[in-house]
DNA sequence: CCGATTTCAGCTACACTGAAATCC
DNA sequence: CGGATTTCAGTGTAGCTGAAATCG
């Protein structure tokens, strides 16, 4: 494992003699969720809601009046996983539905008061997790992470985040 | 969002005005392993095997020999999880459990030779998936996106991989 | 006795497939 | 009719809490 990089500095190949096979960078991501997981599951328990949950309000947070399947497809699932999980918070007035008065069949999605209320409630402990993640890295290597990142969810979907 | 940046160009801060707040590096990251997610769910459904399960098998087949307990650390999850999935796993004959000589109560854990086929048969189209996430990345931008997402886990767990 | 590990029991949430109905 | 959305029904997996037993 690559020891810790002095900030500022690119690491190069790894030529630790102990590590064996470079771990995959699919696998430092999923580790990287994993610990970002646990951690916000600390943080929204009193909340009440789920990572997951947590993820659709802030999504719809960001670009209100998604449908159903619109909000899906910004998590790759199908619809039916969001389905269950967008009912629950209606069940708990964070969301509410409304017909798309120019289609018939389309329901839009919306944050209710409460929902936004919930939003900011947790948002402090939420930042200071990023802070948490992103501390020791430097703005430019914060830039550069992001980057990283965005590209290779543009590689792997063929698209920007846009569902 | 920041538009897509040229190989090599580190970004600065987003001066997108249709922005709006900048999304959080927290969020880039499950994004990206919500993408991951799906692509291996499409490679692993021949095996018949799905993501969790083959996280754990690829901790073992780093670290062979580790208990249940060792596992769930290192996916930051309780022991009862990893326990259920293990004896999934070793009901297939994927894994078995034997007892730890020196200890009376610990089980280790170790891919069976089918277990080493099964991910031995998967290797090719995991690597090709780790192949399009990174393809448009260079080496030297690869070794620091494997840098901070290394840093990152280590800020958020306190500790190096090793649970 | 305490700490770590394992296991049993019960529970909730996530996500899938398949199928049907509705609307453009 | 085809394409997209929603919904219903059924299924399996993941992960949790609580509690008990075992071992060092």
């Amino acid at each position: 494992m690559a020891a810790r990089t002095a900030a500022g500095e690119v690491p190069g190949t790894d030529p630790d003699p102990e590590a064996g096979p470079t771990p995959l960078l699919l696998y430092a991501v999923k580790q990287v969720e994993l610990a970002v997981r646990a951690r916000l599951d600390e943080v929204l328990r009193p909340a009440g809601i789920t990572v997951p949950q947590y993820t659709a309000l802030s999504v719809l947070a960001r670009r209100d009046g998604l449908t159903n399947a619109e909000l899906a497809r910004s998590s790759f699932v199908t619809p039916q996983a969001t389905g269950d999980l967008v009912t629950a918070l209606e069940r708990r007035g964070l969301v509410a539905r409304r017909a798309d008065p120019a289609h018939g069949r389309r329901l839009l999605i919306r944050l209710t008061e409460r929902g936004r209320d919930l939003m900011a409630g947790v948002d402090a402990e939420v930042r200071a997790l990023e802070e948490l993640m992103t501390g020791d890295l430097s703005a430019r290597e914060r830039g550069a992470f992001r980057d990283y990142l965005n590209r290779a969810r543009t590689a792997l979907t063929g698209g920007p985040p846009a569902g």
